[in-house]
DNA sequence: GCTTGACTTGACTGACCGGTCAATTACTAT
DNA sequence: ATAGTAATTGACCGGTCAGTCAAGTCAAGC
């Protein structure tokens, strides 16, 4: 409760949570105060803006995230197309976990934030899109490493990459709208399906 | 500028533009009445609330979608299969001249809403759902004709039907976060491969 | 013991939010 | 003509927004 970094992680822990269980503009610096228990002013001190707290929501989301399930799901050890369920699997997880919690899905903070954010704010749009270029990367080299075990034919890697990514969010976005994770479990597995061939 | 609808039309044409281009949130109805050279007052006799607004302008492009170009893009006359092309083209279109227009790509204006949403409003929510499920209707009767008429192999067709209507808002919600069109034509032909399997 | 500087406090600012309302004007049906 | 209603006006409301600031606490370094 004294420690200084404390504070600052507080904020970002609240922020973090309520922003991806509304959005952005709907939570205000002062909600965000009350429930970390941090005055507005101490807030200032750690962040220079609202949008600088959201930079720092993504990050830590980001890292969270390549070194939480998403490291699991693409693990090296497993084969390739496994993986892709695996990560399916997780994001329907996790996305159930939380309506059972909290009632709603969530959705991906990513992608909520995507679309609220970026036709107003360049750099956060900027920043979401090097964190979906980082996944689209975990995709391409699932891609690459079936093509070569043999699993699947080849094809374009680049392009199917950010396919499935879509894909992904996609099926995320329908389930958050239809406020049912089961949505993700069921069209999940088509991302296997997926394929865009090579241009020559 | 006088005959009574003509003011309605007039603050619901540019809340569309104007929640379509930015957000829901970000939009004020000072702004829309400015925009739309209607006082607030006048705003208020038509619109008891901004949340009605919302649900208006949902309607109103839901409307003109059915009649405009997803009309044309599922046309009974077409393929089945070029039926999917169609769509993904239109869609393409669609978002480079907004963006040859305005600078950035708006995306997907019942996708933005979903997300922005439907957290923090049922009603809202459920709205979108039923235009989500509309679309999924069309992309269902398409998968219908087409294992009809021998294109494709027999398949979950309800299931599939809404993986492609996710991949479609996938694609958008990458490429808007890329402020580039082109990822709707450049990944949008794989919405022809996706495939859930029948359960049996 | 004194200084420094990171951290905290909480009142405050001005702008803007969605929404209200009484008064006025324009239109329409009798 | 007139009564009734639909549409319009623009000032106004309380509340909330992101952000500011002067004043103070406190622990570490000298």
């Amino acid at each position: 409760m004294n420690a200084p970094i404390d504070t600052r992680d507080r904020i970002l822990a609240t922020a973090r949570e309520l922003f991806h269980g509304r959005s952005y503009s709907d939570v205000g610096i002062k909600e965000i105060c009350d429930i970390a228990k941090v005055q507005k002013g101490s807030f200032y001190h750690f962040f220079p803006s609202k949008r600088d707290l959201a930079m720092a929501v993504i990050d830590d989301m980001a890292d969270d995230w390549a070194h939480g399930f998403v490291a699991e799901a693409f693990d090296r050890n497993l084969p390739p197309l496994e993986r892709l369920d695996y990560m399916v699997d997780a994001a329907y997880y996790w996305q159930k976990a939380a309506k059972d919690l909290e009632g709603r899905m969530p959705g991906c903070l990513f992608g909520n934030l995507a679309l609220e954010v970026s036709t107003r704010d360049e750099v956060l749009r900027a920043k979401l899109n090097a964190v979906f270029d980082k996944a689209a990367e975990r995709f391409h080299e699932t891609l690459e490493q079936a093509i070569e075990s043999g699993a699947i034919a080849p094809l374009d890697t680049k392009a199917t990459a950010s396919a499935m990514l879509a894909f992904l969010e996609g099926i995320i976005l329908l389930a958050k709208t239809r406020n049912d994770p089961d949505v993700v479990q069921r069209l999940g597995p088509a991302i296997k399906t997926l394929r865009i061939e090579l241009q020559h």
